[in-house]
DNA sequence: CGGTTGCTTCGCTGGAGATCGAAACGTGGA
DNA sequence: TCCACGTTTCGATCTCCAGCGAAGCAACCG
């Protein structure tokens, strides 16, 4: 019956934390997807095991790593109808405070996430400084002066860790920057104070100069 | 977490089997729905337990019988889509044809459902042949008048198994009637020629004589 | 009032599977 | 060529929980 296969697959605690991690867009690793779920390497690989026959996620080799994204959108839709089944009957305060805290501005892991993630990148594909590329995006000349100018260092691109990709954002539905430069682009603006931690943990609030610093550098298309 | 809890709840097997009893919109007893999952009255007393503290059903006492049904639309429609979602690559065959048939009219147990059902249960309502009770519908003098003509027997109005009652309709999310006189009426309806055996396994296909007849007798309101 | 029926509670058992560590494997870097 | 690291496989352990039957309630029937 495939209601109570799919029920067991996403019902293990340890799963559903791996899932749950893949639902921001992001391919993690299995190692990253053990210690998101808090379980050792080998039980986490009998998991993803699972979960990848089961055609919940779909795996992608990267020399010794493997990176496992879901396998679809019909997948984080219906992962996501079923957790957002759980919740509608929650204390409503959680409803309003924390996530709004938490969809203006984030870390996603490394980088900046939220609505001023999705606007950083929508900004920079706008200003031509980003441009899509064969798989995901890449710097134009123009986008590594401008990131040069706000003392961002940008490394070389590897295949494995890119420089730039577009990562999915949980709240706004769209990419946000990720990527190594992504995540140095996320010091520089902690550097030069943009942002304070904000109420909730991973939650980011704008400062004065960092609003300042996003109209002058990130305006909001159109 | 969410996710984990809920995907628990519905993957197990036995309460995976009564939920999908349920899907049909009918309201089911305990007892029914043990048999259902074949599993002991115990086993399946301890599994109800479960899926009514979670949300999943919602429970009403009948006399000495528990009648269980799907606690509202968004339970039906969440675990549709997770029924869905196991067989998004199975064979194309089957998307199309069989729910069209399985659509326009089947029967729901001993009843009919589908959009004729709805038609059935709308119209009676709107011609007052059916009238809103305390727990349910009634048939009103009218609404006997108009079933014996049709050549339907209407029995005593027991109440463990009452004459008239709604069944949520598992495709077109309305109630359409059920219940002893519900039986009857499709049991007449058959013997009448209003329908022949559809396509598929419960599917009905209105035939020509069924539908001038269903033009005269359950006129689509509005 | 017993008798019957539907359901739940209780205590127990068995088995599935989640977990870990150790060891093997495979890839990349030195 | 060898080592380091990420991952998988294997074997063993242990916990959780689905399952049953027996007994206890509760409602209806005579």
């Amino acid at each position: 019956m495939a209601l109570a296969n799919v029920g067991w697959a996403v019902g293990d605690p340890s799963r559903a934390a791996m899932l749950a991690a893949l639902m921001s867009g992001q391919a993690l690793t299995a190692g990253e997807l053990a210690v998101e779920a808090g379980v050792a390497a080998s039980t986490a690989s009998s998991h993803l095991a699972i979960l990848s026959e089961r055609g919940f996620v779909e795996v992608v080799r990267q020399g010794r790593h493997r990176y496992f994204r879901l396998a679809g959108p019909e997948v984080a839709a219906m992962l996501e109808r079923i957790s957002t089944f759980a919740v509608r009957d929650a204390a409503p305060s959680l409803r309003g405070a924390a996530p709004a805290a938490l969809r203006q501005a984030r870390t996603c892991y490394d980088h900046l996430a939220g609505e001023l993630g999705v606007r950083v990148f929508d900004a920079m594909i706008a200003d031509r400084r980003l441009v899509s590329s064969a798989n995901g995006v890449t710097l134009s000349e123009e986008g590594r002066a401008f990131l040069a100018e706000l003392g961002v260092p940008i490394g070389a691109d590897d295949r494995s860790v890119p420089n730039c990709r577009p990562c999915l954002d949980f709240t706004e539905r769209r990419p946000h920057l990720g990527g190594r430069t992504a995540a140095a682009l996320l010091t520089a603006m902690n550097d030069s104070r943009w942002f304070t931690p904000g109420p909730v943990r991973r939650s980011l609030r704008l400062t004065l100069a960092g609003r300042a610093a996003f109209d002058r550098h990130f305006r909001p298309p159109l």
